[in-house]
RNA sequence: GGCGGCGUAGCCAAGUGGUAAGGCAGAGGACUGCAAAUUCUCCAUCCCCGGUUCGAAUCCGGGCGCCGCCUCCA
């Protein structure tokens, strides 16, 4: 049975869908202002492991992630650069899909974007002032956190402790009350901004994301994502719109996941810990190696980021990929054998172990376990000789089923340019002649390129790096 | 100040009452022309102090240390 950590009591649940079969997710998308950074990835493939693990367990998902392409920074720096806010954030939002597919992350069922949905957002400020919770000042519409008796629900943030923070900034807009939340900005000189009911201005970030939900998976859903930062304001925020506009339980599983660190210390671009995808890949790290990393380490654990933290996890993750090699060479070599029961229990262990630990919670650092368990067992009948091709081939089907979930098992393309394959045919001549001396000598220029030579008893084998 | 989390081997990281998963790194052995890959062996008593219990890394109390949120930062 699947259980989830719920944030809203701070308790495994079992996950209980509001529709047999089918899973509603929400999952908070990155603001296109800039390439995201490792840690919104981090975010974003805990929510794919997420998706992924709820499809192999036969639910039918409906993923919604959306964009937010209007907000503060972005009409700044479109103000800035006499760019349209479009223009300011098309770049980022192909680089971000770019990124997915970099990292292997399966594309959501929706990407909703905030500038395409303010008639929905205008509808709920609606629903909210008919309903009394909402005030008017200076232009802007603020939703009046006194008025929604459950606020705190979701962070524990009570009201009455928010004002005893020493760090209330209220300058920029003034409220009645320094806990408000703004649901409509009105517009500043030379702003972005839309013409309405509400006056010229533009939505509040907390609105977008409840319009959109609510838009495409109804008043009520399964499933909400995002980063342990969202919980207060954001998510709490949310909760407050929805419920206060439809009367009806928004989401009913609130699951967070923990920041990243870099060197034990959140990134900042001012202590110089700051990387996004595209720098780390600059460094020479591959791409299944930072998704192994990321996915591997438990969602709800601080995950700290270290350039050799990164080379373990390449270490480990080429473990998995050097087994699956062996496992693909043995299906080819066409090799008859009787079926090896120790071989067939391993692997129906593997995949028992594999869901006991991902139904908990997502524990993938144990369902990773799980399966280093059975790569070590599966390698020792692999070297008695005794599997044949029949049976390596359901190994590649258990591979393939828990990357199902994992999705690190993305393959090169296995392109060698003539001049590499030529070196390595001169290796196997000078092998045969015993003239060693030149073999190594390849071997050393190879790996300077980055190929790393195996001699097998089938051959030669080699992979990058 | 308020809320929440964490502290397990050199490093990363599971484990929430019954005598410490897994990965990386390291040492040694097997295999190999040498390597690599693979495999075998070795490598912790769980921040500190009390308490509960037949029994605690796991529960309770008190310390110490660290981190996050309370700013439209995942």
């Amino acid at each position: 049975m699947l259980h989830f950590h719920n944030t809203e009591n701070n308790r495994k649940e079992p996950f209980k869908p509001l529709v047999e079969g089918k899973a509603g997710l929400y999952t908070c998308g990155p603001t296109v202002y800039d390439y995201a950074h490792i840690g919104n990835f981090r975010a974003y493939l805990f929510e794919d492991v997420l998706r992924r693990y709820l499809e192999f367990r036969g639910y039918e998902v409906n993923h919604v992630m959306n964009l937010t392409d209007v907000e503060d920074k972005i009409i700044r720096r479109a103000r800035e650069t006499g760019k349209t806010i479009y223009e300011c954030t098309a770049p980022y939002i192909d680089a971000f899909f770019e990124d997915l597919d970099t990292l292997n992350i399966k594309r959501a069922n929706q990407y909703p974007r905030a500038t395409e949905h303010i008639e929905e957002m205008l509808s709920m400020i609606r629903t909210l002032r008919d309903k009394g919770f909402t005030y008017e000042k200076d232009g802007s519409i603020y939703f009046r956190i006194r008025e929604f008796k459950e606020y705190g629900r979701l962070s524990g943030v009570r009201p009455e402790d928010v004002l005893s923070g020493a760090r209330i900034d209220s300058d920029e807009y003034e409220k009645d009350d320094a806990r408000d939340f703004v649901l409509w900005k009105a517009k500043k000189e030379g702003e972005h901004f839309w013409e309405t009911e509400f006056g010229e201005g533009r939505p509040g970030w907390h609105l977008e994301c409840s319009a959109m939900s609510i838009k495409y998976l109804g008043e009520q859903f399964d499933i909400h994502c995002g980063g342990e930062d969202n919980i207060f304001p954001h998510h709490e925020n949310e909760i407050a719109q929805s419920e206060g506009c439809s009367g009806k339980k928004f989401v009913n599983y609130w699951l967070h996941c923990r920041h990243l660190l870099v060197d034990g210390e959140k990134m900042s671009k001012s202590k110089g810990n700051f990387f996004t995808l595209r720098s780390l890949l600059d460094k020479g790290f591959h791409p299944m190696a930072i998704r192994f990393f990321i996915i591997s380490n438990h969602y709800r654990s601080p995950l700290n980021l270290t350039m050799d933290s990164l080379q373990a996890a390449h270490s480990a993750w080429s473990r998995i990929m050097d087994f699956r090699q062996r496992v693909k060479e043995r299906i080819a070599s066409n090799v008859e054998a009787p079926k090896q029961i120790d071989l067939q229990r391993e692997m129906d262990a593997c995949l028992t172990r594999f869901i006991e630990h991902m139904d908990d919670d997502l524990d993938t650092p144990r369902a990773s376990s799980a399966l280093f368990d059975f790569i070590r067992d599966a390698n020792k009948i692999f070297d008695s000789e005794a599997v044949g091709s029949k049976q390596a081939q359901e190994a590649l089907e258990l591979l393939d089923r828990v990357d199902e979930t994992f999705g690190v098992m993305k393959e090169d393309e296995a392109l060698l340019d003539d001049e590499v394959d030529q070196l390595i045919q001169e290796r196997q001549d000078a092998r045969k002649n015993r003239n060693f001396a030149r073999a190594d000598e390849i071997r050393d220029l190879l790996a300077g390129k980055g190929i790393i030579l195996e001699d097998t008893r089938e051959g030669v084998r080699w992979k990058r790096r």
